[in-house]
DNA sequence: CTGTTAGCGCTTTCAC
DNA sequence: GTGAAAGCGCTAACAG
């Protein structure tokens, strides 16, 4: 029932408690070795007795630098991103740094707002996963601090990002589909203005090109947003007079709801997909799955960053741009046993 | 190339631009109307060439408040958490607060440190999923700020929190298991330490006395941390002479450990657990799971907060108690009877 | 309608 | 070893 407004004890109170000047118990604080050890003693106890914590907000003023970078991430709620999130945090945390974290809600309209808030609370850099192509709002915020761009790049900046290989998983996981004879694979994709979306249909189709064919456009589906639209577009796509004999996925949410669509029909098409995820191992499907650390694009995008404040006042670098590789897991029946759903019964 | 420290123009600066003082721009950047047209005009028109922005970290120190709060969570890679962090952003951006986010990694130790951080950061208030029954950093933390617990309750401290109702959901998805003749139903819970293993394993306990029968001891293990370890005590349990005929599973993480140590060894058992997840519905399994609205726990636990910062000046409301309603959800059973509650309104 | 003064809590600089 | 003064950028309170 203590927390009032104008909030607590300040150096001045810690002082006067040890007979000190404000001065001296700023020192204590910082380790400073200038201080018998009688005062430092008699500071500690004063900090004890009241309960004193150090005002992070003045020192930040004091000291131009707020201690804190921002993520914008467009949904937190996704495995992926939440994963990221906990990369960031793990190396700013190992840099003394605090994260302000925002999400987006894939809204690109909001955006603008989560960014410039941000900014205007003094954080020293950016992370963000863009929602939408339309980028002033990060030029403007790069006038401020570094901006880093996760999973997908900058359109016409010229900064920091990390990315996955989104071509070449998405052509490696189709590949494993072809190799194995299919002729007429599914796409289901996301929307193809965001980049992932595009690079990954990229993959897709070259991987048909590799093999001499070309994918036929009834079969693809993009700008599926959700589990439930990827659903209903794999039932579409199911229900055609000549149906798919496999599917390829954009992204976890997609390739669960084109499982669920399955699911539903009472089929089973060998799957391939975008994303790892829980228990895919445990369905029985078919799946061609590409996984890829998701901590390390926030980790490799918290060192970039952190590397822009620590140089922030020599020559900056060139922008760079790291991939986070992928790798193909395959589960359900890799090559031809046993191809239905049902868990390995007795 | 522009992020330099010292962060930028000051009200000083685009006062000089516009010909006013550093007062009339904090007027016109307040929207407060004692400002002429075209004063305010060209205002705006410096601010826009300078790419000014309001000091957040300033204003807080004069203002006297951050407006931020602080958010610890245990593990923002499971969804529970994540959802929760997001129903809590929801919340606090409609009150025009960021989010300090901290991520214990279950690591009581920690949590002190994250805590004691947060309200150095000026936070106005914190919602803390604790790591630990050990928490006297959080009284601490008390005495600066209102803290709300979410998912777990203080323990001897008199605050307010948000729990789920854990005995209730547990002893009602059990009674779905005995209600179909089960007599050997084996407990795989979390650590006995943490609120919701004591109380998932009470209500797993009262389903049992209610038909007159106690749980057999050789069927309980506690102190699951994660997936793998659910996964072996699973198939510990399966190996025994007298094995269980269903399974009851305190969380996501157990459930989807049991579930792997079942397709491992090519059986199928009823299993019920706390929490849905991605899929439950298309593994083909006799499920029963607890399912309830993290996000809400996240909402409910910021209003709580900001109904306690609102109100700090007023006399203190008793601390008050939230409980989040569970449903119980069935897949893949025979009857696809919806037991227990109806279907739960929404 | 606009400007001046003072001070939020802290730390850098300079004095003793 | 310690303290006094000044100021980080902003805004409430008081002029004018």
């Amino acid at each position: 029932m203590t927390a009032r407004r104008g909030s607590g004890p300040t150096m001045l109170d810690v002082g006067k408690l040890a007979q000190v000047s404000a001065m001296t118990v700023s020192r204590v604080l910082k380790n400073d070795p200038g201080v018998s050890d009688s005062t430092r003693e008699r500071v500690y106890a004063a900090v004890d007795q009241l309960g004193y914590r150090r005002n992070q907000t003045a020192r930040s003023l004091r000291l131009g630098g707020s201690g804190m970078i921002g993520l914008v991430v467009t949904n937190l709620a996704n495995p992926f991103y939440s994963r990221l999130a906990l990369g960031v945090q793990e190396v700013a945390t190992q840099y003394g740094l605090r994260m302000l974290l925002s999400n987006s809600g894939e809204q690109a309209d909001r955006e603008p707002e989560l960014i410039d808030g941000l900014v205007d609370h003094q954080v020293e850099g950016l992370i963000v996963v863009p929602a939408g192509s339309r980028q002033q709002h990060l030029a403007r915020a790069m006038r401020h601090v570094p901006v880093v761009f996760a999973a997908r790049p900058p359109a016409g900046l010229d900064t920091d990002c990390v990315l996955v290989e989104d071509f070449h998983g998405a052509r490696e996981a189709t590949a494993c589909l072809l190799a194995e004879g299919h002729t007429r694979v599914a796409f289901l994709g996301n929307p193809p203005a965001l980049y992932t979306g595009a690079e990954r249909l990229r993959g897709f189709w070259a991987a048909h090109e590799e093999i001499g064919i070309a994918p036929d456009h009834a079969l693809i589906r993009q700008g599926l947003v959700d589990s439930a639209t990827a659903e209903q577009a794999a039932l579409d796509l199911l229900g055609q007079a000549e149906p798919p004999t496999a599917l390829f996925c954009t992204n976890n949410r997609i390739s669960q709801g084109a499982i669920r669509a399955l699911y539903k029909a009472g089929t089973t098409l060998p799957l391939a997909g975008f994303d790892d995820f829980d228990l895919s191992d445990v369905l029985g499907l078919p799946l061609t799955l590409v996984s890829y650390d998701a901590d390390e694009i926030g980790r490799q995008a918290a060192r970039l960053l952190i590397d822009r404040l620590e140089h922030h006042d020599t020559a900056p670098p060139a922008s760079r741009r790291i991939s986070v590789p992928t790798r193909v897991v395959r589960h359900g029946t890799p090559s031809g046993q046993q191809p239905g759903r049902p868990p390995a019964d007795a």
